[in-house]
This record gives structure tokens, C-alpha cells and sequence, in this order.
DNA sequence: CGGCCATTTGACGCCTTTCAAAAGGTGTGG
DNA sequence: CCACACCTTTTGAAAGGCGTCAAATGGCCG
């Protein structure tokens, strides 16, 4: 349960950490450098998402965790999950379920960086960010973007700059309303039909 | 244990199937296909791998795995497996690092696609094709590719025209030498280089 | 040998990037 | 409360990487 500012990094790319992380509030990203120093990140966090358990099974952690803004996280030592994991199976079952719904929806973004445009690329993040935000009851059509538009880039593969220029195409054509970082989807199947977003890739429990 | 002709479904999204695969022989590939029709692979399978181990414990099938050539496979019922862990929890541990290692290529395909041009993108593919065919014995400095010009557009997120032009390009600055689809690498170090390749993503075992 | 598919090559166009600079916002210190 | 510094957003112009279109060549199999 510990406060953590803005860009600190929760995880390194090749770290052990003897302890992983839930994200409780604020927004975090996962990340990883190329070598010649561009970003690609490969998937946002929001409240309640754990940030890191991959490391519970893994040797080393092959992407970052950066705090997209000043948030809060919980830690626990991984000796702990890995003792509770030996007693209580039901508990194993819901981290695989976890981990691998996350391993799908990094699928999903191969598809969204390698073979949708940059329109419908930047609809398909906002889409998946809407229906996650709302399973966590965040908030409900609008939707406060607490990124930047550099990273929405690093996210889509883009330049911040063409980022600027899909968000204004997006709302001449109505799909989105802006004021600020406030993002407002006026027509929600305009924008889910604009990303060719389907949401079975979240993998997401109906009523849990 | 099942021979699988080419560009024969093995799991298509959406399903839920009671029997997972294991590849014996051959080549297959992950892929989803995209509303417009294009689609993305995001993951080429070689002899030794599990398929669609995630159907275990997910829902429902993500994305479909298609015989990339005449093969063979070995099917098992989901629930002989689940009894399998039941009594024997390191078969469990195996499973989970194996699924999380996929996971963590899909994440540096994310990169790939999302951060790197297209020749650096090919060498990338080629120099995980590499490796990972390198631990399975399969061959060494030389490497049959068993895939077309359009499966490598496909995972790379580019057109098979310009994977042609890349190959060639990467032939004529010696990278590579081509002879049909075979592949040989004169000089891994400087592939390696290119592709900005390092192989830590696929969470390899040392000696096991 | 003929049909079909994969590979190869060229010309052209456009989406996205790069380069550059102005404008707007925000926080800090005087 | 203002001024300054810094970051983010916005806009324009030009270049380039990759896609599209089209057609020729080559290879495999019946």
C-alpha cells in the first residue's frame, strides 16, 4: 500500500522482483524500449488490474511498469501468493485466468498495430479503454483520458503528432467529443464499428 | 496423434474446444483475421509446441491455429490434462511458464510491429525463427523457411511485395543468402544487429 | 505440357513521419 | 499575482516508407 508518483517505475525490464504489484489507484503502463530509444507500450493498467504477477512464474520481467499518473499500488511478497497458491487452488485458477487474458489482449494489439489504420487504431484503444473503465465502474461514456497524446502514440505505434490529427478527424466526424483530456463518446456503436472492436478479447467475466 | 494437411484448422476463435494439441511435426501458425478480411499472425509454431494450451483455462478460443504445412499433431483431452494437474502440481508450473512465455513474445511482436521499420521487422522474425528452431535441434545456421512471402507480410503486419523487396535487400547487404526458400546466415552477429534482437524474450531454459 | 500459385519487378500514390514552429497550459518562484 | 520555464497540443510543409496496381517470370504438380 504504497503512493507512487508519476512516471516512477514500478518494474524494470529483466528485474526479480521478490514482490509483485495491484494497481489500486491511478493509471499505469507496461512497456519496453528498443535499442535505439523509442517506446512501445503494450498495454494500459487501471484500478484493480495487477501489474506484474507474470513475474510469479517467469525468471525475469521482460517489460517495465511505469505510473502513468500519481497512484497507488499494494505489494506483496511473492513468497506469500506462492504459499497461498499451494493452498488454495480456486486462487491458481483466477491468476492463470488473469495472466492469460492479458496474454490475449496483447494478441489483439498485434492485430490493432499490424493491420488496422491509424483511425481505426486509435478507435480500437479508445473502445477497449471505454469497456474496461466501465467494468471497473470508473465512469460510464465519458471517459477522462489521463494520457498523453505521446503516449496514446507509444501505444499505437503512431507519432503524437498523427495522434493530434486522428483525434480532430475523430471529432469532425462525430465519433468523439473533446475538451481537454475529457474524452466523450456520443455514439457508441459508431465508434466500436469505426474499430472493428469486438470485446470477447478481454475476456472479461459477465457478472462476476 | 493425427496428421493435420496443410492450411487445415486446428482451434478456430470462438471456440471452445475439449482437447487440446501439441505439434509433433510441421508448422503452424496463431492468427486472427480482422473484420476487412486482412489477417495477422502472431505467433509461428514449431515441433514441440503447444498449440491452444490457453483453451484450459480460458473460456473460449481467442484467435485460430492453422497448419502452416503438412503436419502432425497430438491431441489430448482437456480433461486428462486437468487431472494431470490435479495430482501432479510441477506439470502446472510447466504449463504456466509456457503459456506466459508466449505470452511474452506476443509483447515483443507488439514492438515489432508497432516500433520497428520493415527491415528490422524481418530480421527480427527471422532471427526468433532462428533461435527458436536452434533449440529445438532443428537446424542450425542454415534454416529451411517453411513459410510464403505472404505468412512472413502477415506476421510482420507488412504486404508480401515488400517482404520480397526486404529479402532482398537484406540478401544484397549479405544479412542473408536465399536459395528457394532456404535461408542461410552468414553472419548472426550482424542480423542480430539489424534486427535489434535480443533473444531474452523468449524465456528460454538454459539446459533442461 | 498446362494450370495454378508464389515470386519478382516497376510505377505510382498515399498514409504517416519528420522537421519546424507557434500556441496553449501548468507549476514554481519571485 | 505575475513571470518564467517547461511540457503538451496544435498546425503546416515536405519527404519517405510502404501499399496498391499491374504484369512478367518462375516453380510445382497433375
Amino acid at each position: 500500500m504504497a503512493e507512487r508518483p508519476k512516471l516512477s517505475y514500478v518494474v524494470r525490464e529483466g528485474d526479480r522482483p521478490n514482490e509483485v504489484s495491484v494497481l489500486l489507484a491511478g493509471f499505469a503502463q507496461r512497456q519496453k524500449h528498443t535499442s535505439e530509444g523509442t517506446r512501445q507500450i503494450m498495454a494500459f493498467s487501471l484500478p484493480g488490474d495487477p501489474l506484474d504477477f507474470e513475474c510469479l512464474f517467469l525468471d525475469e520481467a521482460d517489460f517495465s511498469v511505469q505510473m502513468a499518473v500519481t497512484g497507488m499500488i499494494a505489494c506483496v511478497r511473492t513468497e506469500a501468493i506462492k504459499s497461498l497458491l499451494h493452498d488454495r487452488r480456486e486462487l491458481g485458477q483466477a491468476i492463470e485466468r488473469t495472466l492469460l487474458a492479458d496474454a490475449s489482449v496483447a494478441r489483439e494489439w498485434v492485430v490493432n498495430v499490424g493491420r488496422r489504420d491509424a483511425r481505426r487504431r486509435v478507435a480500437h484503444l479508445l473502445c477497449e479503454l471505454l469497456v474496461r473503465a466501465k467494468a471497473q465502474q470508473i465512469e460510464t461514456s465519458l471517459f477522462e483520458l489521463p494520457f498523453t497524446q505521446e503516449q496514446l502514440a507509444d501505444a499505437t505505434g503512431l507519432t503524437p503528432i498523427h495522434i493530434n490529427r486522428i483525434l480532430r478527424q475523430l471529432t469532425t466526424d462525430g465519433a468523439i467529443r473533446r475538451s481537454g483530456r475529457m474524452i466523450t463518446v456520443p455514439d457508441w456503436e459508431r465508434l466500436r464499428e469505426i474499430a472493428d472492436f469486438d470485446e470477447r478479447f478481454l475476456h472479461m467475466k459477465r457478472a462476476s
